[in-house]
DNA sequence: GTGGTCTAGACCACA
DNA sequence: GTGGTCTAGACCACA
């Protein structure tokens, strides 16, 4: 699994974090069972804060995307999703609705925003069939 | 114009204003030259600090979406297109992903993602060719 | 770099923060990448309360002129030319209006106000082909 | 003596008035002794309210440029300058130096800043020999 | 430690 | 009445 962080953006650092291992979950790279790295050593490689690791995972813990074996460190756990459908939904509404605004102020036309969003969503990798 | 906002979530309220006025006047609700409620007004309806109220309009202002009249008042600009094409592009972009972001978060697909844009999109009445 | 306020005139303290952050930036004080004082630490240089620091670097941000990493600080941020050409001359037109309106006041005349211009410009490290 | 204001832009009424009955006679339309209009007259006249033209007139006696003479309303008095020579050159440097910083964010360089410096000058009437 | 948000309350300029 | 500025102080997310 490859992590890389940019601490240029606006994405928090832990946010980075969590969402490069989700996605690398979702394509298939990590599989249920395999180990991620630990957090040392993980924060040497990416060069941030052990403390910023830390946080990162134990969300993922908290989300069931992770899970602590003791003394073997992080593994996959199975994947479950800890929401329910309408409340993945409205969460999802939610967060479109504020690029909506944004895109809305910039006077972006409908077709230009599904293209970009498209555009977005295959850089981050997140196949059409994931 | 109605603006409700919510305490709850992790939407900053200044940003739950500044994006139902800037979803108004892209509705159509709001045209240019209206007046939008007094920074006092809006504060006592939606039971938020006049600081709070402030802050969202002068965002607004800085953006070229409302206009002050000293004295008397915001009203809605007609200023368009304020920023260069580029910085627009940069700001959408970064608009996107983060709610990108949090759909990776939620397990959503590429597919599901850029449907329920397409719909958030037609419900605050973005039309196809506007 | 130096900042200094004076409460007595009729220019905004925020406002004057933000002018000497850009006047530094622009006599080359202060270089893309370079950091600024906290928020907290200016504020209690020059005495002034943070939330007026805090709303002048925001401008700053909004503006590119400043880049916010989280946790971490603020930094010169490397973009430019975030308005466009009609966007920028009318922003110029309007300063330089204020200024005309108060040189008017003054009595000044219309060489005498072109020549102390210039001698502001050189003074600030504008060089004539920059 | 023509006056008219604008309510769009950021310049407070009063102000526009001021500056417009300075620049009348700095143009020699009004002479020393000439009457200007009446507070309700001109309040009429450029559909303002009489409480802000009244305010205006208020300001110009106290610097001296009018004077009121019982029962025959506003002459314009013998023009004097209330600051030092120092202290007009201070006040006017504040003002240019505003101007100056936000010319500087908006990436123009000195000649051209200087150019439409000149334009607006010419614009507002002020004459190269007044 | 860093910045970001929000409230409460004051004072000011302007119409 | 209107918006704009400032202070004081709290709480939060992030590194």
């Amino acid at each position: 699994m490859q992590i890389q962080v940019n601490t240029g953006g606006n994405v928090p650092l832990y946010r980075q974090i969590t969402d490069q291992v989700r996605q690398a979950i979702a394509a298939g790279q990590l599989q249920v069972g395999d180990a991620v790295p630990s957090v040392r050593q993980l924060a040497k490689d990416i060069v941030v804060n052990p403390n910023t690791v830390a946080k990162a995972y134990a969300e993922l813990v908290r989300d069931g995307v992770l899970e602590s074996q003791q003394g073997r460190g992080m593994l996959v756990s199975a994947r479950k999703n800890v929401y329910t459908k309408a409340e993945r939904l409205r969460r999802l509404d939610q967060a479109l609705d504020v690029a909506i605004s944004e895109a809305i102020t910039l006077h972006f036309e409908m077709d230009e925003i599904l293209q970009r969003m498209q555009q977005r969503l295959e850089k981050v990798g997140l196949s059409r069939t994931s």
